[in-house]
DNA sequence: TTCTTTGTTCCGGA
DNA sequence: GTCCGGAACAAAGA
């Protein structure tokens, strides 16, 4: 599942491929994403490049010439390959197993100048590819109500206890909540709330000024170890095979079930339940 | 056939 | 009106 550390390594790595490249043709294979491609705008690309390439949340902003925004959001499996001009392919997600000959699920082909090409990749179509024509991300439907980047000095202790007075739900709910910080997704808020010893469950009514510290600084270191290992491990996609060097997470608690707990001076096993819809994992001895 | 996965939206109850 | 939690939805694979 790319989250917003995925979805930064995408970017990252994007910008060194296919920036200032022209966009000759766009072939569409299966325009039936979360929403259904838009023809008319897509068709609109062709002659343009590629500008600038940001991240909000687990958006991935696309600026082409200097009137049009393509955003696009990974889904559950969305992701892009680039093929340069001696036919090397280059995975820009990481995280997944998937076969690198496995091209049944390209939905969107973009052909760029001397024949290369960015391919959209999704196995489930959960996720989408929009355009607007606006400068202004404040008027982007998916982006305007987004809470603070999760990375950024504005989601600070003083924020985030403000954030959560006088509510009753949850600590792991909140985090959820892009109202209140922006591109947490299940599988980091998880990791978060394990490395800070609190339970997924308790009631953020209940937590001390030291554990909602502990919170915002551990969801930032999480998330820079997090970058930090994907933009290393990028770089060995380079390599013909596409496999070498690929990034498995590690991951402490998520998908964990019955394990035994991390820490070394637990005998405790992680319990799964679930939260909000959500599998939730943790471990009873550690988190309270 | 049923279950799983995620982010978003919708709806009903308090 | 607001807050909150649960359900539904999208698609495809195991």
């Amino acid at each position: 599942m790319p989250e917003l550390p995925e979805v930064e390594v995408v970017k990252r790595s994007l910008k060194k491929k296919i920036l200032k490249l022209i966009i000759k043709k766009v072939k569409i294979n299966d325009g039936n994403l979360r929403f259904k491609l838009n023809k008319e705008k897509i068709s609109r690309l062709k002659g343009k490049k590629f500008i600038r390439i940001n991240r909000r949340s687990k958006f991935l902003v696309f600026k082409i010439d200097r009137d049009l925004i393509m955003l696009v959001h990974l889904g559950m499996t969305g992701k892009f390959f680039f093929i340069d001009k001696s036919k090397k392919e280059y995975k820009t997600s990481f995280y997944y197993n998937l076969e690198n000959k496995d091209h049944i699920h390209d939905r969107v082909i973009f052909l760029l100048q001397n024949k290369q090409k960015l391919i959209y990749n999704d196995v489930r179509k959960f996720g989408f590819i929009k355009f607007y024509e606006t400068e202004n991300l404040n008027k982007i439907d998916h982006l305007k109500n987004l809470g603070p980047e999760p990375l950024f000095k504005k989601f600070n202790f003083k924020y985030f206890k403000k954030y959560i007075y006088s509510r009753n739900r949850t600590i792991k709910n909140i985090l959820m909540d892009q109202k209140c910080v922006s591109g947490l997704g299940n599988i980091y808020v998880n990791e978060i709330l394990f490395m800070s010893n609190i339970r997924p469950s308790k009631k953020v009514k209940l937590l001390k000024n030291y554990e909602i510290e502990k919170i915002v600084k551990n969801t930032k270191k999480i998330l820079k170890n997090s970058i930090k290992k994907g933009g290393s491990s990028i770089k060995d996609f380079s390599s013909d095979d596409g496999k070498k060097g690929e990034f498995q997470q590690s991951f402490k608690v998520y998908g964990r079930k019955g394990e035994k707990c991390s820490n070394s001076d637990c005998n405790s096993n992680i319990i799964r339940t679930t939260l909000s819809n959500r599998a939730t994992f943790f471990c009873k001895s550690c988190q309270k």
